[in-house]
RNA sequence: GGGCGAUUAGCUCAGCUGGUUUAGAGCGUCUGCCUUACAAGCAGAGGGUCUGCGGUUCGAAUCCGUAAUCGCCCACCA
C-alpha cells in the first residue's frame, strides 16, 4: 500500500532535518523590517552536562521562538554559556590535583591557560546536547560571558559604577567559602536545618574564681576568639557581673563582661559569648564596645596561629576535641541537642565562615528603585504573578553585593594599587596609568609600579548583563542589532535564580541600557521524580536527557516533558510522560499513512464527507482561537493538550472515520484536498512542541524548494468559528456513542448495520454522518418506539434500535429506571432553587433563565423516559 | 520567627471577576475487541460529601475566618 513503516522511527528523522536546518541557516536572525522577538537562553555553564531542568527550561523556549517564527516575526534565540567563575575553577583545580599540581605553584597565566584548555575541551558540550533536543537557536550568535566584548562590557561597567560611587572597596564580615577559598555574597549562601548541639561551658569570675557564668554556643571551637561575655542589662539574674570579668575556659583569657540588650534573656543561658571576628552580630557588638577582634581561622578553616591552641587542626576535628579538653577541665555544663541553621556554599556546600575581609561591593538601594518599580507595575510581567512577592521582598530590603571573589577564572577586578597606597580604577594597564600619574602627580610611575588586584568578579558580576551585552550595547548603545533585539521578548527560567540573574539583569537593564531587558519572565517549575524528590546525581533519580530521547525520540521527550509542567508548579517527571509523547508521533505517523494511502478519483463528495469538512474547519478554527489565548498567557501544557486533543480525538478518531472511504475504494478529490489542508494546519499548529515529525511529514503534504520549512510555514490563527456545527457535532457524537453502546451490550458487531429509529425533536443535518458512523440502514421517525427496541436517549430525543429477538427487557428497565432517577433527583434540585423566592428575586435575570431551561429540558427528558417506560411494559 | 502559595478522581492538574459545571481533562484502572492507519491501537465503563470546621450569600470548589497537612521564600536568637 505504501512504504511507511507502521512505527514512527524518530532517529533517523532528527538528525536529518536538524542538519536540514542548519544548512539552509534557518535558525539565523538579522534585524530586518519585521517585529522582533527575542529570546536569550539562560547561559549553562560552560563545562555543565544537559541535565532534566535544562530539557525542560529549553523546551519551552524553542516552542516560544518557533511559535513566534511562524506568526511570522523575527524570531531570535541567543545561546550561549557562562564562565562559572567558583565552579569551573574547582573543577580545573580538581583536574590540575589528579596529575599532581597544586594550584599555587603556578602562576596566574599558567593556571589560566590550564583553565582555557578544560574550557576549550569540554566547553559547549552543552549547547551540542541541545541540538539533539531539536533547540532553534541561533548559532551563529553563540556567545560566552569571557568573550571580548562581553568582558569589555563588564570592565566598563565596573568603571561606570565606580566612577558614580556605587562600587566600594572595604573590610566587611563577608561569607567565606573554606572549600573555594573566596567570599561569597549572601545569595550564595544555602541554610540548612541541622540536628547540632548546644554546649552549656562555665566561664569563671576573674578574682573570684569559685563564681562561674554558664555560656551557650553551638561553636565552642570558637572560644578561642572570644573578647568579651554579653548579657542583657535587664537580667536580674546577672546584675552582679557588672564591671566584672571572666576567664574564657581552657584558654585562660580574661575578657570583659558588657550589657547590651541585643541578648535575649530566654535564651539559653542569657549569657553570650562575643567572638567579633567570627559572627555577623558579635562583629557588631565589637564595633559598638571596641572590643578587640581575634581571628583565629586560617582561610581553609582550620586554627591560625591566632587561635593560639589546636593550631592546624581543622575547625569541625576542634569541635570534638575542645568538648573533651574541656569536659576533662570540668568546665562543662550541660550539652543540649539543639537543631540550627547552618550556612553551605551554594556551590561546594562547605559549611560557611563568617570572616572579616577586605572586598569589593555595590550599593544597590538606589540601583534597585527602577527594577522594583517594573515589576510592580507590570512592566515587566512576572508568571506565575506570586514571584512579584518574592521580588518585592528582596529588592526592598536589598544588601549591598559583595562582587570580588578570590579566584583567578573570570574577570579581573580592574583596579590598580599604586606603590604608596591607594588605587585607581581603569578599563586597562594604560588607562591605570595615566590616572595613576594623574592621582599621585608622579610622572615616573610605569606599569611595573602598578599592581592590579588579584581578585575577580563574581559570575553574576557578567551574567547580571547577558541581554545587554550579547547585542553589545554596553560598549556600543547605538549599534542596528541592540536597538533592533533590546528590550528582548521573554526570558524563561528557574525560580531559584531569581535573585541571583533575574533581579540583577533588570536592575543592569535599566541601569546601563535605560530600559528592561525583557518584557515577561516565565519561572518554570523544578523538575523533580514522581516521589517528589529533587533530581540529584547522589539519589541517582535523574535520567541522562540523551537516553532518554534516544528511547522515546526529541519530540517525544519533549511533549512528554511539557505535558507534566503546568505553569507555576514543580514537575513530577516519570518517564511513562515521554512514553505518551512518543505514542502520540505514533499516532500522527499512522494517521498520515492512512491518508496518504488513498487513491483519489473524480467522483462526488459523499454528504457524510462534506459535512465532516465544515465540522472539521470550525473545530479547527476554535481550537487555533484556544491555543492562542493558552500560549498568551504561558500556559503551554495546556495549549498541547488542545492541540493533542484536537488531532487525536477530534481529527483521528472522528474526522478522519467520517471520511475514510470503505477498504479499497477511492475518496473524492474534494474530501482529499480538505483532508490534506487539515493535515498541513494540525502539523503547524503541532510544529513548536514536535518540530522533527512535523518537519518530516510536511515535506510529503506539497512539493517545495530546497531551504523550504515548516519552521516558516504561517501558524494558523483562529477566526470566528461556525458554533452552531460544532454543537451539531457535539449531538451526532452522543448518538453515536448510544449506538456504540447498544452494539457492545448487545454484542453486535460493526459490520452489521442496524435501524435507528428516532422520537421527538430532532435535526437532520448530520443523518449522512451518522448512517455512517452508526452503520445504520436507515434513521426512521417514529410516533412510538417499538417494544422489541433498545432505546437510549440524547437530549430529549429518544433512539432506537429495533432488535427482534435481542432485547432484554429487564436491562433495558434497569438502564431506564437509572436515568429516571437521576433526573427526577435532578429536577427536583433545579425546582427546589426556582421555588425560591428570593432567588427568583436577587438572581440576574439570565440565572434565572436558564434555570427555567434546565426545568424545561430535565421535563421533556423525563416525559421521553416514562413513555420510554411505559412501552417497555 | 515573619511572609507567600497549595490542598479538587488512584496520579498529575484545569476550573480566571461566586450562577451554562448536573464538578472537568490527561494518564492510570476495569470490560470488550488483533475491525487491513495505528495493540505505541479501537470501543466502552467506573471513579470526587472539591482537606476539616464555621461564616457571608437567594446561591460557594470559587469570597471571608479558622484549624490541619505539605511546599517555597526571607530572617543576626547564640
Amino acid at each position: 500500500m505504501n512504504e511507511l513503516a507502521t512505527k514512527y522511527d524518530p532517529r533517523d528523522v532528527e538528525d536529518k532535518w536538524y542538519a536540514y536546518w542548519m544548512e539552509h541557516g534557518l535558525f539565523h536572525s538579522e534585524p530586518d523590517e519585521r517585529e522582533p522577538y527575542t529570546i536569550v537562553i539562560p547561559p549553562p555553564n560552560v563545562t555543565g552536562v544537559l541535565h532534566m531542568g535544562h530539557m525542560l527550561n529549553n523546551t519551552i523556549q524553542d516552542i516560544l521562538v518557533r511559535r513566534a517564527r511562524m506568526l511570522g516575526k523575527n524570531a531570535c534565540w541567543v545561546p550561549g554559556t557562562d564562565h562559572a567563575a567558583i565552579s569551573t575553577e574547582a573543577k580545573v583545580v580538581a583536574k590540575l590535583a589528579e596529575e599532581g599540581i597544586k594550584k599555587q605553584d603556578l602562576s596566574r597565566e599558567e593556571f589560566l591557560k590550564h583553565a582555557w584548555d578544560w574550557t576549550h575541551k569540554y566547553g559547549g558540550i552543552i549547547l551540542k546536547q541541545l541540538r539533539t533536543l531539536g533547540a532553534s537557536c541561533d548559532w551563529e550568535r553563540t556567545a560566552f560571558t569571557m568573550d571580548e566584548k562581553l568582558s569589555k562590557s563588564v570592565i566598563r561597567v565596573f568603571n561606570k559604577l565606580y566612577e558614580k560611587g556605587w562600587i566600594y572597596r572595604g573590610v566587611r564580615m563577608v561569607n567565606w567559602d573554606p572549600k573555594a577559598l573566596t567570599a561569597l555574597s549572601d545569595e550564595e549562601v544555602i541554610y540548612k536545618e541541622e540536628q547540632s548541639h548546644l554546649f552549656h561551658l562555665r566561664y569563671k569570675v576573674e578574682g573570684d574564681e569559685d563564681k562561674y557564668i554558664v555560656v551557650a554556643t553551638t561553636r565552642p571551637e570558637t572560644i578561642l576568639g572570644d573578647t568579651a561575655v554579653c548579657v542583657n542589662p535587664n537580667d536580674e539574674r546577672y546584675g552582679w557581673l557588672k564591671g566584672k570579668r571572666v576567664i574564657v575556659p581552657l584558654v585562660g583569657r580574661s575578657v570583659p563582661i558588657i550589657m547590651d540588650d541585643y541578648v535575649e534573656m530566654d535564651f539559653g543561658t542569657g549569657c553570650l559569648k562575643v567572638t567579633p571576628a567570627h559572627d555577623v552580630n558579635d562583629y557588631m557588638l565589637g564595633e559598638k564596645y571596641n572590643l578587640p577582634s581575634i581571628d583565629i581561622f586560617n582561610d581553609n578553616g582550620t586554627i591560625s596561629e591566632a587561635g593560639g591552641m589546636y593550631v592546624g587542626m581543622d575547625r569541625f576535628d576542634v569541635r570534638k576535641q575542645i568538648m573533651e579538653d574541656l569536659k576533662a577541665a570540668d568546665l562543662v555544663e550541660k550539652v543540649e541537642d539543639y537543631v540550627n541553621k547552618v550556612g553551605h556554599s551554594e556551590r561546594t556546600d562547605a559549611v560557611i565562615e563568617p570572616k572579616l575581609s577586605m572586598q569589593w561591593f555595590v550599593k544597590m538601594e538606589e540601583l534597585a528603585k527602577p527594577a522594583l518599580n517594573a515589576v510592580e507595575t507590570d512592566d515587566i510581567k512576572f508568571v506565575p504573578s506570586k514571584f512579584k512577592n518574592i521580588y518585592r521582598h528582596w529588592m526592598t530590603n536589598i544588601k549591598d553585593w559583595c562582587i570580588s571573589r578570590q579566584l583567578w577564572w573570570g574577570h579581573r577586578i580592574p583596579a590598580w594599587y599604586l606603590p604608596k597606597g591607594g588605587y585607581v580604577v581603569a578599563e586597562n594597564e594604560e588607562e591605570a596609568l595615566l590616572k595613576a600619574i594623574e592621582k599621585t602627580g608622579d610622572g615616573s610611575l610605569t606599569l611595573a609600579d602598578l599592581k592590579q588586584d588579584p581578585d575577580c568578579l563574581d559570575t553574576w558580576f557578567s551574567s547580571w548583563l547577558w541581554p545587554v551585552s550579547l547585542f553589545n550595547g554596553i560598549l556600543d548603545p547605538d549599534n542596528r542589532e541592540f536597538k533592533y533585539y533590546y528590550p528582548t521578548t521573554d526570558l524563561v527560567t528557574a525560580p531559584d535564580i531569581i535573585f541571583f540573574w533575574v533581579a540583577r539583569m533588570i536592575i543592569a537593564g535599566y541601569e546601563f541600557a535605560g530600559d528592561k531587558p525583557f518584557n515577561n519572565v516565565y519561572f518554570t517549575g523544578i523538575v523533580r521524580d514522581k516521589l517528589g524528590r529533587k533530581m540529584s546525581k547522589s539519589l541517582g533519580n535523574s535520567p541522562d536527557p540523551l537516553e532518554l530521547i534516544e528511547k522515546f525520540g526529541a519530540d517525544g521527550v519533549r511533549m512528554g516533558i511539557m505535558l507534566a509542567a503546568p505553569a507555576g508548579h514543580d514537575i513530577m517527571y516519570d518517564d511513562s510522560l515521554c512514553e505518551q509523547g512518543r505514542n502520540f508521533c505514533n499516532k500522527i505517523w499512522n494517521s498520515f499513512r492512512l491518508i496518504k494511502g488513498w487513491e483519489v478519483a473524480d467522483i462526488e463528495q459523499p454528504a457524510s464527507s462534506a459535512k465532516a469538512v465544515e465540522w472539521f474547519e470550525a473545530k479547527l478554527q476554535s481550537i487555533a482561537t484556544e491555543v492562542e489565548d493558552l500560549m498568551g498567557k504561558f500556559r503551554i501544557s495546556e495549549a498541547l493538550m488542545a492541540v493533542y486533543k484536537l488531532f487525536w480525538d477530534e481529527f483521528s478518531a472522528w474526522y478522519l472515520e467520517v471520511i475514510k472511504p470503505a477498504y479499497g475504494s477511492p475518496v473524492d478529490k474534494a474530501t482529499y484536498d480538505a483532508t490534506l489542508r487539515f493535515f498541513d494546519m494540525l502539523l503547524r499548529m503541532l510544529h513548536p512542541f514536535m518540530p522533527f515529525i512535523t518537519e518530516e511529514l510536511w515535506q510529503h503534504l506539497a512539493e517545495r524548494k530546497d531551504g523550504e520549512s515548516i519552521m516558516y510555514a504561517k501558524m494558523p490563527v483562529g477566526t470566528e468559528a461556525d458554533a452552531k456545527i460544532i454543537a451539531d457535532f457535539e449531538t451526532l457524537k452522543e448518538t453515536v456513542a448510544g449506538i456504540r453502546t447498544i452494539r457492545k451490550q448487545k454484542q453486535i458487531p460493526q459490520k452489521e448495520a442496524l435501524e435507528l429509529d428516532v422520537k421527538g425533536p430532532r435535526n437532520a443535518d448530520m443523518d449522512s454522518v451518522l448512517t455512517k458512523m452508526g452503520n445504520l440502514t436507515a434513521i426512521v421517525e417514529v410516533e412510538e418506539k417499538k417494544p422489541t427496541a433498545s432505546a437510549f436517549i440524547v437530549g430529549a430525543t429518544e433512539y432506537s434500535v429495533p432488535l427482534e429477538g435481542k432485547i432484554n427487557v429487564e436491562e433495558e428497565l434497569a438502564k431506564l429506571n437509572k436515568d429516571l432517577e437521576y433526573y427526577t433527583k435532578f429536577l427536583a434540585g433545579v425546582e427546589k432553587k426556582l421555588a425560591n423566592e428570593r432567588f427568583v428575586a436577587n438572581a440576574p435575570e439570565a440565572v434565572v433563565a436558564v434555570e427555567r431551561k434546565k426545568k424545561a429540558d430535565a421535563e421533556e427528558k423525563l416525559a421521553a423516559i416514562r413513555t420510554a417506560l411505559a412501552a417497555l411494559k
